[in-house]
DNA sequence: CGCGCGGTTGAAGAACCTCAATTCGGGTGG
DNA sequence: CCACCCGAATTGAGGTTCTTCAACCGCGCG
């Protein structure tokens, strides 16, 4: 479980390209998969400083004999896992650039400020273009461009390493975000 | 659990397009997510005639008291869906129209050929390429064009609800699956 | 026979990519 | 303190892939 910092769950293709599955920031687990397969997957790359705890997958299992619950919980956040990655399935199978990218940040946002990292308007932002361009679907160019045209159309910026959501509405609003 | 016949899972995206987020063949499970989560979240559709056998949540739940295997059995169930959605993200995001059809094709005769349903080289093939195409983030009318290359180049083709691969080699081949 | 659904085909355009040159910014050594 | 350097971001031009729109075909069914 990371706590601090951020890193990216990612596999590779043939033809040296990459896809990131998940980015991760303090709170989120990489390698669940590992409490029931003995093999680790999917290579996890930190993105910054990173900081966090490991646990013994013998011990959980001992754990979760004594008590049930705790194997429920797994459950419960392989499940919750699996949603986000469909979600972000969705995302690259119907959604454009702009929208992508537009929901990639107010989500990120979203888990961080449920964290106390991020504040109503601005976060911390380490990650390069070529990342989110492994996490969207596109290449780095094209991230540039669309970052650009956020940029230039007030929606937010990117000022060392840091994120500032100049109009909230506008990014919820291409994102196709609802809140009620 | 499904027992014969497809169906399909899928959401829906604000301007009225779908994605479907997975094809069920007979062997599949529906709605995992209600174990944890009281609320269906993804609907699903019969692309067939089907039949299948329901759970009752709170039985599964009990029973996971006295067999505590069961819940592991469960979480298996669990990460192995995300293993697959994460490989159909992997097929959104960096491979082209051509690659994601073999994939897909490749997955559904190995998965079919696993229950007995499918042989060597053809299976049955009761989907629209609408349904394709929203599985694949394509639109119909291209699904059709790389369906015809497919056939024109003699690697497999559809008749009468059938498929069959005429060319095993090339279509692992184009779809970069590679046995040893 | 006609109707409707699914698939095919063509032409034109949009979205995104590739290649390549240039700029920016932060860190390092003189 | 400044010059340089290197990785990352920006920008431009041109190309490819996929989409959109629309017409047409084939076939099963009432």
């Amino acid at each position: 479980m990371l706590r601090s910092g951020w890193a990216a769950r990612f596999t590779h293709v043939p033809d040296g390209r990459r896809q990131v599955l998940s980015i991760l920031v303090p709170g989120d687990i990489a390698g669940a998969e590992l409490v029931i397969q003995p093999s680790i997957r999917v290579p996890v790359q930190a993105l910054t400083d990173i900081s966090y705890c490991a646990f013994d997958v013998a011990d959980l299992k001992e754990i979760g004999v004594e008590d049930p619950s705790l194997v429920w919980s797994f459950l419960d956040i392989c499940t919750s896992g699996r949603k986000d990655t469909e979600a972000r399935l969705v995302d690259l199978g119907r959604r454009n650039a702009e929208q992508r990218l537009a929901r990639f940040i107010a989500d990120l946002h979203r888990r961080l400020r449920r964290h106390g990292i991020a504040d109503e308007s601005s976060m911390p932002f380490p990650l390069r273009q070529q990342t989110i361009a492994d996490a969207l679907g596109l290449t780095q160019v094209h991230v540039s461009r669309v970052m650009s045209s956020f940029r230039e159309s007030n929606v937010l910026k990117v000022i060392g390493g840091r994120l500032f959501i100049k109009d909230m509405e506008a990014l919820l609003d291409i994102a196709e975000i609802y809140r009620r």
